[in-house]
DNA sequence: TGAATGTTGTTGACGCCTCAACGATATCGC
DNA sequence: GCGATATCGTTGAGGCGTCAACAACATTCA
């Protein structure tokens, strides 16, 4: 079908390529945009708010670290801080010291909040349902994990750059003595 | 080659199904990041900001109208006064009062703004190749762009809900009175 | 034409997130 | 055991975005 192949070309500002791209980042931003809103809407709770009760509940013995806790829900250690000052404002969890590490603390959650993540639940299946499952080819699943997996895994920490590691250092190289 | 499909059961929390938009939001997550950051280190640009130099400089007459810049980079009308307010308050570029429309004002790019976009442009376009384009079977960015247009049309705004419009306006239905 | 209504962009108030710095603890190397 | 160093979570300061309300202007229609 396709005669001579223009062979990956250095990317330039109106390049075809750039519109899979484009709409990689409007889906992003309408559908999360749907999906917390919907739960504002139904069950006042941010995305990110019902991201992390889910993720608490579902380690193991219904507590997990602040670390983890942060990585699991894509936010920074802080950003996590204060995302639990609003949950345990709201009684929804707990924070509980570590036995293993007295430096860490543990969210938990509550009751309220387990009855309250419960309750929303449906509205985000059913927001993902809607937004994402149901519009996909189900042919197409498996692809589009693939290149999203793929690029979280190349843009991941630790990667692009060469890392320049300690054992990088070479013995000597550069001709100026330092500085 | 499958035996007796599950045929699209109702989703649950564990459901396998989840993986891919999963994998989708740590992807953005992650690549948005990432192109955020490069910018900002090798040019002092914000990814927004990049976006905006952008669509202005592309926009017939290297003008437009606060609104569609507004649609453009997916951001709020609000959030585009604040973002032109530092491109302004930066010299990259300037409001210019709308012939056609008394209300309305125009983003117009300085030369300043033009050289910067330029300088930043290779920086971002290689971010893209690197972190989107190169991990991505070239085979399967057709895929990608269907699904991610089929999300976004589908969470666009006009979709989902029964779009209640004036014409949906039953004449007569509920036996209350009003109020 | 002129009052009702819609649109445009800005503003104030505020929500949410990040970075850098910090105290408290852990861990490593000697 | 003990000092150097790393890690954990919190805090203060600040960036960036949203929503609701607004003034200015446009549009519509009786």
């Amino acid at each position: 079908m396709t005669v001579s192949e223009p062979v990956a070309r250095r990317l330039t500002a109106r390049d075809p390529r750039l519109a899979p791209w484009r709409a990689f980042l409007l889906a992003h931003a309408r559908v999360s945009r749907r999906l917390d809103e919907e739960l504002r809407v139904e069950h006042d709770l941010s995305l990110a708010e019902y991201e992390a009760l889910l993720t608490i509940a579902q380690a193991p013995g219904r507590r997990i670290r602040m670390g983890q806790l942060a990585e699991a829900v894509l936010l920074s250690k802080s950003g996590v801080t204060r995302l639990m000052d609003r949950l345990v404002g709201d009684g929804l969890a707990e924070r509980s010291v570590c036995m293993a590490d007295a430096r860490g603390a543990e969210a938990v959650l509550t009751g309220r909040g387990l009855t309250r993540l419960r309750a929303a639940s449906p509205t985000h299946l059913r927001g993902i349902s809607e937004h994402f499952l149901a519009v996909l080819d189900p042919a197409d699943l498996d692809t589009v994990e693939r290149s999203m997996t793929a690029m979280a895994r190349q843009a991941g920490p630790g990667q692009g750059e060469p890392a320049r590691c300690a054992t990088d250092v070479p013995e000597a190289q550069a001709p100026d003595g330092g500085r």
